[in-house]
DNA sequence: CTAAACCTTCAACCTACTGGAAGGTCAAGC
DNA sequence: GCTTGACCTTCCAGTAGGTTGAAGGTTTAG
């Protein structure tokens, strides 16, 4: 198949995909004699499996040790485990940084009751220059 | 003062400083004979406004619009406070985003009992061309 | 025959910086 | 007077993960 339709079976742009192949992450497919890039299912498969693994934000360079995992069935698969479970920890603590700074937006928007720039608590707040970020209301 | 001062004031790069000004955030600093950039003390509120800002994760665009209000300071503070309200938006809906990964990723690397690629449930659940993403275990 | 819908490569753009090269300036020490 | 080192300057390139566009070749439907 064409370029266009595993795109559109996998749910990836057709762009991305050479773009993955640019950078090593896809194998360079078989070529038409026309010189279009020739699909098997396999690459379906695949493209799928990297699809996947993008959701999750999986970096591109971890993914290109996965692919390399994933195409070796007999190898271990305790380094795919693994990379999943650092992957995990690094949202988590995404998530803990990102809810410390919505406290602090929130506070930040809770606290101005003026209205001009010259009274308003928010960029007195950003502004001041002590060690506080913490707005004082 | 020079550019260093300033940046170990604020706690900023020099190199970040400098790119500052080259995208127009920074306004153009008074240079002393041989060159160098001079600094005065409304440039560490300022900067300090920024850093604060950019802690919170405000995109540097939107902190241009920030910067010229925080100036004027006769301008109502609507504005300002909606940029605020609408950075506390973003930053909730990526974490509700990241919760789901979160979750996605838990089941993942939960459900893998096995040794080799062949039989991993992670690959198998990644590869799974069928349209549920979740794993079934 | 022509127009649309494909395909190709290559290059530039996005955010928010960071790093490095190549060179100018300045104060201290010998 | 000369050197050394710490500054400063500009400019160019690179990061992640693509997206957008140009310029051109191919295929297919009407």
């Amino acid at each position: 198949m064409r370029i266009n339709e595993l795109a559109e079976r996998t749910g990836m742009a057709s762009k991305t995909i050479r773009y993955y192949e640019d950078i090593g992450l896809l194998p360079k497919p078989h070529r038409s004699p026309n010189g279009y890039r020739d699909y098997g299912e396999s690459d379906v498969e695949r493209m799928v499996f990297i699809r996947r693994c993008r959701e999750l934000q999986i970096p591109l360079d971890e993914l290109k040790v996965l692919v390399r995992l994933q195409m070796d069935k007999q190898a271990p698969c305790s380094e795919i485990d693994q990379i999943i479970r650092d992957q995990l920890e690094k949202i988590r603590s995404t998530i803990q940084e990102l809810m410390r700074l919505e406290e602090s937006l929130n506070e930040l928007a809770q606290c101005c009751r003026y209205d001009t720039v010259s009274e308003c608590r928010i960029v007195r707040t950003l502004t001041d220059c002590g060690k506080q970020a913490k707005p004082d209301c």
